[in-house]
This record gives structure tokens, sequence and C-alpha cells, in this order.
DNA sequence: GTAGTTTATAGATAACCATCTATGAATAGG
DNA sequence: CCTATTCATAGATGGTTATCTATAAACTAC
């Protein structure tokens, strides 16, 4: 225990007892939060909550985004894998929806 | 005006009119979002608002995090240049307070 | 001014990532 | 089987970034 002169704040020390959040779960928010801090997913999680069906395919994307097919496909593999998209395959093509449990439980995080 | 016959879906389309959000909005709110989305700024913003009085200096942080110095430094740069946090010079100290407004801002992103 | 403490900057390095082209896989319709 | 369409994967590349060490800058106290 260290009894501190009354003055004396020419130290530097953390507060006692103060833990950081654990660096799991921070590593966890965090890979949310960067699948959803880049330009080109927000557009196009905001271009899937345009439609009035809440749902995309990949081709429907290239063209407004003005990127490549392949391109797209990486980031609806990343918004995917993170559970922001839901991925449902019909015929020749993939329906994107938008996990929106998962959408409001990032507002949370800012609350 | 394309007037699709009934059967015809073989060919993909953009919804018409379906404009994506402009691309400099988008890349203003990601580059707030990418200050937010590392692991160690979580920890830093949560460690501040920890606190009974919400503010922190570096020195502070450097033990329970775990890095160094200058480490802690360039993620404080990070996080005051997007203004989620606010820098106050006090004697050889800067005391880190976060910007409640702009962390609710980020909320609202997600409503 | 000298010494000590806190913060910032410079430079280096390794890892990550967004994008592209080229190609393959899967499905649908003749 | 053949063709067309959609989506996924592989590999390459240029840019960004998180971290470190070393050093400078700013401030306090003597």
């Amino acid at each position: 225990m260290v009894t501190r002169v009354q003055l004396d704040i020419s130290q530097c020390a953390p507060a006692p007892g103060v833990e950081p959040m654990a660096r799991t779960k921070a590593t966890e928010i965090a890979g949310l939060l960067k699948a959803v801090a880049d330009p080109t997913r927000l557009q196009i999680l905001a271009l899937i909550n345009q439609g009035e069906n809440s749902s995309a395919c990949t081709c429907d994307l290239t063209g407004p985004l003005g990127l490549s097919q392949p391109t797209i496909s990486h980031h609806m593999k990343k918004l995917t894998e993170v559970g922001l998209l839901s991925a449902e395959r019909k015929g020749t093509w993939v329906h994107y929806t938008v996990n929106k449990d998962l959408w409001s439980q990032i507002a949370e995080l800012f609350e």
C-alpha cells in the first residue's frame, strides 16, 4: 500500500483495480465492427435495406456500386461470416438478407 | 421502359431507380467506424468510460493493456482525429474524455 | 540549467485487406 | 451434351495499419 503525500502527483499509475475489457471479447466485437467499417459494405447493407423486400443478390449490386462481381462476392462473404447477412440459394441466384437482430445489437454497443 | 415476359427471369438486373448511398458519405462513416473497430481501441474506450470521472491519460493505459506508450499514443491520436476523444492538457498529463455525442451518433446508425 | 516524467513523432516491419483478372463450380434450359 | 448465367475461388498487387524501438518535445521541480 502506497500512501501518497498530498501534492505528490509527479508519478503516474493506473487506478487500482481497473481491469480492461477482456481481450477476447474486444477482439470479437472488433471483428464484427470491422465488417461494417468499410464504405463498400456500408453501401451494400444500405442497398439491401433499401429494397422493399430487403433482399438482394450479387448481380444486383455490381452495377450500382461499379465494382467487379468477385469483389462484391468477397464483401458478401465477409458480411455473411460475421452473421450480418444470411444467404439463401434459389436456383442460380443467391438472395442475401440483413440479420436485423445482429444489426440492433451493434446499436446497443453504443448506448 | 422494359416490359418483362412473365417467366423470363433468366437475366439479372438491379432494381430500377435504386441509388446507392453516396460514396463520400459511406467513406466518412466507415472512417468513424474503423476507429472503433479495433480491439485495443475498444478496450481504451471502455477503460475511460469505466473510471468514475470518465477520464484517463496515456500512462494510465499502458499498464492494464500491456502495450508500449507510443502504441497507446498512436491509438489516442486515431480516436481524437475522428472526434471520439477530446484531449485536454494539464501540465505534463493529457486527459482524454469520450465525446458522448458522437458515441450516441454511432448507435443511431444501426437503428 | 539539470534531471525526471509524460507525451508525441519518426522509421521499420510484419500482417492484413480491397481490388482486380482469370478461372472454376453450380444451376437452368434447350 | 452444350450454352448461358450466376456465384465462388485462386492468385497477384498496391495500400493501409498495429506494433515496436529510438528519439524528440513539453512540462515540473529543484
